[in-house]
DNA sequence: TTTACGATCTAT
DNA sequence: TAGATCGTAAAT
């Protein structure tokens, strides 16, 4: 039984978070059974400046989450039909957000294979909505805490991604965000 | 109240 | 390369 991140781990810059979140797992335990994978890439999104983050618009009903403490999970909804999950970073009162974007298959290999069926294994769980699909996560979720088992969501410490493994590159899907924002890298990712 | 569009995914 | 599909935020 590996250990659930504390909040101390998301108490920091989102760009350094979600380095340090690729290798660990995000595991899901609901009624149907338990799931996890490994945290194989992530996008930082920090502050009201960020064009790119959802926190340009403020404080809003739907952004008020990231202004929250670290530790609790964003989650929202988009193009009228994909849910997508973020881990809170930084002080409370700043809003940053860390967006999980890929996870390698751990457990629960039967349910995500069910869930994301027809598609191949290598397709499971390669984008940010897919993986809300596998794991059952959606809107009910929000604002929930990652650092305890409560709610049936959280994040275990394992092996982390050396630095020389972690790869960068601008984040993916913002193509009408201005410079600096579109091409900065604060996606990273590792192919190992 | 209306409009435009999005931190996506899938099939074509 | 386009269609699905609807909440959010800004414009009217």
């Amino acid at each position: 039984m590996s250990e659930i991140l504390p909040p101390s781990f998301y108490n920091r810059s989102p760009l350094k978070t979600a380095r340090a979140l690729l290798g660990m797992r995000l595991v899901r335990e609901g009624d149907s059974g338990r799931i996890s994978g490994r945290i194989i890439e992530a996008e930082a999104y920090q502050g009201e400046e960020d064009l790119a983050c959802h926190a340009r618009a403020g404080r809003t009903a739907r952004t008020v989450v990231m202004y929250g403490p670290p530790g609790r999970a964003y989650i929202y909804f988009t193009y009228g039909m994909h849910w997508c999950l973020n881990a809170v970073t930084g002080a409370e009162g700043e809003p940053a957000a860390v967006l999980i974007r890929a996870l390698q298959p751990m457990e629960g290999i039967d349910l995500i294979a069910a869930r994301r069926a027809p598609q191949p294994r290598a397709l499971w769980l390669n984008g940010p909505a897919k993986i809300c699909q596998a794991l059952d996560i959606n809107g009910h979720l929000n604002a929930c805490d990652l650092t305890t088992p409560d709610c049936g969501l959280w994040i275990e410490a394992d092996k982390p991604v050396p630095e020389l493994e972690i790869q960068t590159s601008a984040r993916i899907g913002i193509q009408n965000v201005p410079e600096p924002w579109r091409s900065i890298p604060w996606r990273v990712f590792t192919s190992s």
